[in-house]
DNA sequence: CCGATTTTGTTCTCACGTTCACAAGCTCCT
DNA sequence: AGGAGCTTGTGAACGTGAGAACAAAATCGG
């Protein structure tokens, strides 16, 4: 996404392992459609039942596997355990990638306790925040640390990934913080933008958004022909008698 | 993403109200930067200063904005209040939607006190879940009821949205359920791709797939030309003497 | 009233992503 | 061995999205 690329604009270079966004951002699926396929016992799938499986076109599945590499047999299909190795090895979740979770709030709780997120290939190493009333505090195995030891942490464990579940208002300062302690991949909850400098990595993951774009498709569904019908307001300047008050979502 | 859609193949017909997917994503930030300004007492934007609140680029927020209409007055910018009500109701926050939680374990129970989901423009009309051990508890205003009440809240409160925070298990059948209640629209928390007829949105929301798309890029900022260099398993079938198990996070 | 300045709305071009369609390649049966 | 039947991998067509660039419209100063 805020992806740092120093992308060559010149010609169809495209041999540089350069495996699209689009197709990174479903590996994961893949991933866990394979896993699935392999805790029922089977051996071996087609790319239609493996699409099925991930929820989307058999074509789109071939090609995006085509930019790793040949790993399947023509006449047969894939081989489940074969593929998910090397899909695994493709996203990098081989190896261990150590997580500090910043801002034990209801989320962070919800996340601290996630065991799913153990998914093998993530392991969280601190739970911080910066409330004294919260350091101390026993969540599953870990203990809330204070958000001053983030620098010592990040350090000592080799610390890359930072998943921010702060109000809005101190996320950017922790994201500064995070960036300055030498974390490069940021995975934030809080409703604001963040800006980081090239080189660091940022998603996003927002509730309200979401919803919001539900609302608008419902909108469409149900209104179709009834829609309110723009109030058009005359004049632009000096309007607003009585506009509906419509948060955004900044509220923290 | 799953919208069903019926989409004219033909002539370059722009004008059926269409407003592309993309700019519909980007319709809430726009709408929480204009939230964000009007609270700092700013009554006027240009669209540089909007786009750069809003996290984007000045050309893609004026394309964006175009599709909803001239809002803009030339050599000065936007009015803050007018644009932020135009979007909002563009989107659909004008009006209130009713939503319903299925699923109150940690992250349920984080979504039913997140205050900021109480944007104006989404009211949660009930938690539920199916565990008996759970109904009754109280969490914020709110008391969670069982599962099998979900129709008569539905029809009652007139549900359009539900929310799924259950385990990857029982999300697919609480979907059928909500289907069959008549929610049209979903956003799902659960790791797994749910299957829903046309005329039903459903969004996703995934920790772990986010996750480890940063560890992707992470892999390569790090390996870069260190990478732990394919180990090219000979054949493919009766491969995996010890392949590292990597689990795809369909655990619960 | 006119020209300079600002900023929008839009057009054009290019890059990216999706889907189709088919040749290449593998297995199995006769 | 050879042909029938599948299924992959990919080339080509199509559609959508992004960004540069500019004409049109508004304000402001003289």
């Amino acid at each position: 996404m805020t992806r740092a690329s120093s992308r060559r604009p010149g010609p169809p270079t495209r041999t540089e392992r350069g495996i699209p966004e689009a197709t990174v951002a479903r590996l994961p699926v893949y991933l866990r459609a394979l896993t699935a396929l392999s805790d029922n016992g089977i051996a071996t799938a087609s790319s239609e039942d493996l699409a099925t499986a991930a929820g989307v076109n058999s074509a789109k599945l071939r090609k995006d596997l085509s930019y790793l590499g040949s790993y399947g047999t023509r006449g047969v299909g894939y081989d489940v355990e074969y593929l998910r190795y090397q899909i695994a090895r493709e996203i990098g979740v081989t190896q261990d990638w150590a997580v500090v979770i910043v801002g034990i709030g209801n989320l962070g709780h919800a996340l601290a306790n996630y065991s799913g997120f153990g998914t093998r290939g993530f392991r969280i190493v601190a739970l911080l925040d910066a409330d004294p009333k919260l350091v101390g505090e026993r969540i599953g195995d870990m203990e809330v640390r204070d958000f001053a030891e983030l620098e010592d942490i990040v350090e000592r464990d080799r610390v890359s990934i930072g998943v921010i579940t702060t109000p809005a208002g101190p996320a950017q300062e922790v994201c500064d913080r995070l960036v300055a302690a030498g974390v490069t991949s940021i995975l934030n909850f809080a409703p604001v933008v963040l800006s980081v400098p090239d080189g660091v990595d940022i998603r996003k993951v927002d509730l309200s958004i979401e919803l919001q774009i539900l609302a608008y498709h419902e909108q469409r569904k149900s209104g179709e022909a009834a829609l309110p019908q723009v109030p058009e307001l005359p004049t632009m300047n000096g309007l607003a008698p009585e506009l509906p008050s419509v948060g955004g979502g900044v509220g923290a």
